[in-house]
RNA sequence: AACGCAAAUCGUUCUAUCGCUGUCUCAAUUUAUUGGGAGAGAGGAAAGUCCGGGCAGCAAAGUGCAUCCUACCUAGCGAAAGCUAGGGUAUUGUUUUAGGAAUGAAACAAUAACAGCAAGUGCCACAGAAAAUAAACUACCUCAAUGUAUUGAGGAAAAGGUGAAAAAGUGAGGUAAGAGCUCACUGGUUAUAAAAGUAAUUUUAUAAAUAGGUAAACCUUAGGAGCUGAAAAAUCAAAUAAACCAAGGUUUGAGGGUUGCACGCCCAAACUUGGAGGGUAGAUUGUUAGAGCGUGGAGGCAACUCCUCGCCUAGAUAAAUGAUAGAAACCUCGACCAAUGUAUUGGUUAAAGGUACAGAACCUGGCUUAUAGAUUUGCUUUUUUA
RNA sequence: GGUCCUGUGGCCGAGCGGUUAGGCAGAGCUCUGCAAAAGCUCCCACAGCGGUUCGAAUCCGCUCGGGACCU
């Protein structure tokens, strides 16, 4: 199987309702200046990972330097969520989850890759526990 | 040549790998997905939302008032907002010039929300006698009283000091003392006439009046604006209300309606029958072929217009247009070399650093604000050479 | 995307063209054996830049914050 690193329209997050049960239920990982909030699905919709990227603009205040951070935490999950999405389709689980950025400075990318690395590896972690 | 200011134009490029959003197309099947291919994918300000237009809605979108906007003149351009060119006036600055000086004149440049306080009303703190129908503190003059420096009545508006601003200035006459009270000269304003000019306005002459400032104070004059905004508006499927529509119908004239107020206009409750579908969540249209963009040519000082040819050129919606690596270009600093005016210029090098302001959300014309660097034009200042 | 409102010391808050009130907080003093309370004094402000005006917190323009609404 060749490694695909697709981040596609339908893996997003856009519904209203999934996005207030996820603050209103959801855990959360914190590992700054990254937050991350995630659910397990109620009903699947054959999607592994419903995922959403939040910047505050009350941090950043320019469009484009919130763009810029948006796009670069996308495409260090885009290259990093394999494995994730390989306990999960062996636990068949689905998940929403959401990751809303705490600073205010604009990390380069390679600090934020590292940052995501370390917080989807913990989630990894916590999932295989709860499947066993 | 350098620095600065102003205006205009441009405002990074290429390659590789992995991705994102539409469009077209081919193939596969599980018929809505997967895979392949082709081609497209942020700006000069996309920003602020300060004006304008398209577009859409309003059961009448009507009338009046209120409110808001515009405001030197001429010509041109533009759908409008507004823009361009030229001119006028005012203020400021520079230079030249007249003069003993105050100051005046001329030229050039910059700036101007540049109609009207001689239509009315309001306001002008403190200080000062008085801040606008003038008034009367000191001082001045006349008269009276007391009795020898005060009081009272009146006159007068020159002197004083205050203030941002003191009711034209100088001189003479005049008077009890004074005063545009009168006269002469000068300045300023308005009106009228003449001349110049298309006009704004300028110059000259005459006359009259009393003539402070403030309209980004109320306001007046002239001209203009109906109000609300794409979360407008239209359509669709699922499930179905006390809400909607039609007909009948009794009574009320209350209440309701997208213009701030008034008038006008429209709808008009309860009940019965029938029909149809709203909220909510979502999808589609609106939504990108247009006052469109580009090349070339013609006209015009310019704004802009005309002609020819070519092009289809972002359509996201928790919101695509990216990430990483490597080159190139440009800039800064460094190093080296050369030139001389000895602190500048030119060249080479590539080690280091940097490449701004900033992200479409219906479209569009202006205005305003932000902006590394490059190029061009104009101007001021300084230096060098002739 | 659109339509509006607002900005005054560390905090709250008056002021509508003429020296920026007042309260809370902070510092010092008085009072007290020591504190509290009370009294007195001090301290620190008109978001920024231009314009109109003799003179702007106030009027006008631009910029920068903060907030509200869009059945």
């Amino acid at each position: 199987m060749t490694p695909k690193f697709n981040f596609s329209k339908k893996e997003k997050l856009k519904s209203i309702k999934d996005i207030e049960q996820l603050f209103k239920k959801g855990k959360s990982i914190y590992q700054y200046p990254l937050r991350l909030t995630y659910l397990e699905k109620k009903e699947k919709n054959g999607v592994l990972i419903n995922f959403g990227v939040s910047v505050p603009k009350k941090k950043i205040k320019l469009a484009v330097n919130r763009n810029l951070i948006k796009r670069r935490v996308r495409e260090a999950y885009r290259l990093n969520n394999k494995a994730l999405k390989n306990v999960l389709s062996n636990s068949g689980k689905e998940l929403n989850m959401m990751l809303i950025y705490g600073s205010e400075q604009i990390l380069s990318y390679s600090e934020i890759e590292g940052k995501i690395k370390v917080i989807l590896c913990r989630l990894t972690e916590s999932c295989e526990v709860d499947s066993k």
